[in-house]
DNA sequence: AAAATTTAGTTATTGAATGTAATTATAAAT
DNA sequence: ATTTATAATTACATTCAATAACTAAATTTT
């Protein structure tokens, strides 16, 4: 590690690192997060999406007539907050609102044939831009990564 | 997993998850990140930092005398933001800015003995937050994950 | 030595993402 | 019938990171 981070650091002849905050799982996992995220967004710009507005997408298609709180918990946002995702998904005539006829307060969320067409691009999109990164991790590494991860997780809802 | 994600989802008998999504590393990154962020946060407001200020103090102590410049690059944060910061930091008597003689315009950030004293109760502070979730890894766990993340960060050098 | 360029720190501003509070309409409960 | 709770929404605030422009000082070029 440190090829780059060295690079001030060494025109001045000095070691240095980060120390404490190292010691913590959490900023470890907010750099490794700095590392994916913008891959991530960028292979999204590609399609006008955003990291929230695919997120919704893949759940809404996931989960067809789901209603926008749920959607919000499960993506652990704000019901305010989903709403402008909403509404950006059906200005880009990815998802469609439909009123309830049981309950009018109630509306299910479903993707059009366009969003779901364009949700597997995004996908093939963010895979190949996180691949940039994630090939040198093996298969193995990457499921173990991702069991830890889900762990993390896991724990919270205790 | 999911225990209270099931929660709105078993009132309706659904069998719901994100979907695609999950597939990516990112995500779930991002998702173990957002459990995480939330202790380390109230861990160190407690002491009347955030996770930035808290993060620059910690690199300050390892490294004497270091420049802000220095300091943004090794927290991969811009110049202009890392200025706020320490502005913070030495508002609350935790950090001083010392002009340099040879270089007028290079300074020298340094931590005050309070912020010493301060960062490592703060660092406690954060430990024993991190540990409510943590504690439900094994240390091998614990080790594992981070080589992994600074795997996908040393990744991001080349 | 003078002029141009680069560097360090700073300021101001923006945009993205998330969080809070209040509002409206409908349904459910008392 | 009145009260209470829920779903979606709107408006607003906050946090964080990114960009551009500015000042002062050093370095390089001519």
């Amino acid at each position: 590690m440190a090829r780059k981070l060295r690079s001030t650091a060494t025109k001045m002849g000095l070691q240095l690192d980060e120390g404490a905050v190292r010691e913590t799982v959490g900023y470890n996992l907010k750099r490794a997060y700095m590392v994916l995220q913008p891959l991530a967004q960028s292979g999204l710009s590609k399609h006008g999406l955003r990291v929230p507005s695919f997120t919704a997408l893949s759940v809404i298609i996931q989960n067809p007539d789901i209603a926008p709180s749920v959607l919000a918990e499960l993506l652990r946002m704000e019901r305010s907050n989903i709403v402008v995702v909403i509404d950006e998904l059906e200005t880009l005539d990815l998802v469609s609102r439909t009123q309830s006829t049981t309950d009018r307060r109630r509306i299910a969320l479903s993707a059009t044939l366009l969003g779901t067409q364009l949700h597997k691009k995004a996908q093939a999109s963010i895979q190949e831009a996180e691949n940039k990164i994630l090939h040198l991790l093996s298969a193995e590494e990457q499921t173990k990564l991702v069991e830890l991860l889900g762990k993390i997780e896991a724990a919270a809802l205790d």
